[in-house]
DNA sequence: TTGCTCATGTAAGAATTCTGACATAGAATT
DNA sequence: AATTCTATGTCAGAATTCTTACATGAGCAA
């Protein structure tokens, strides 16, 4: 209780560097960056999504995604097609080293958010949650 | 409603991306960053804090401070002393020039906070800061 | 005093991300 | 059909931020 006049834009900013802190932390083992494990945890929520649907997705650029791509090609957690099948759209895909290695990934992310949310109740979850989603729309209109 | 299995870790990132994206509009007229907005911010809260402190407060490293507190010594927007009384510590202060820009600047940043919370009633936004003041004491742990 | 630890400032370089610009493919419009 | 619009990929360069490293000043302990 040191300061009740904090703004809630500071404690997003906080709540979200901290979070990318730990969840640096988390990766480092696997050498992925939190940006690099944002991209391959969307990759297989929708696989065969565009690098700039990928980048709308995690809040980069397209030019930054897809140099971040091409690393992950270097290293054969991702796959493209060498030609789109129609249009521009290259769609990409995890492989199976991708899938293996964001699991691994994953477990361990999965902690730190739990370890994050430790102190709410049930209902200050929802709450928390209603809260985001309600300023996330805001700002989207 | 798109989907409820979305994570709060996203949220938290989802939200603060287009704060930072609504508040660079807001700034951009100012010819001020994002960050240079919160270090002037935090400088009239805490006038005479060293770089290294300033970094703290805005979750940026000190070296990426210093290198933006000189340009906002070149613009006069802030001043330091040449050396410091005792220790190593610089002692950093806004100018007038600096606190009249912050608060020109902060009348639009502030619609922006205020448009982001405009969805959410009184009891929603004290379980919003609870519940962000919990993550962020979690992860600090 | 001497040595150790910690915090601050600074320098050099790398890495990441962004801005601006351009070409192309499909969709939409006229 | 021709034109315009939109989305995607890409290139080149700049800007920002970070990593690593080192020097210095203050506080503390032996």
């Amino acid at each position: 209780m040191s300061n009740s006049e904090v703004q809630v834009g500071y404690l997003v900013k906080q709540a979200q560097s901290l979070l990318r802190l730990r969840m640096e932390s988390a990766l480092r083992p696997h050498s992925l960056t939190v940006s690099q494990y944002s991209c391959l945890h969307r990759l297989r929520r929708e696989p065969g999504i565009s690098a700039a649907g990928l980048a709308r997705a995690t809040f980069m650029t397209r030019q930054s995604m897809n140099s971040m791509l091409q690393q992950l090609l270097d290293r054969g957690l991702v796959e493209r097609p060498a030609r789109p099948d129609s249009g521009r759209a290259l769609p990409t895909a995890l492989t199976a080293a991708g899938t293996d290695l964001l699991s691994a990934a994953q477990a361990e992310v999965d902690r730190v958010e739990e370890s994050m949310l430790s102190g709410l109740s049930q209902s200050d979850l929802i709450a928390l949650t209603r809260g985001l989603n309600a300023c996330v729309k805001a700002l989207e209109g």
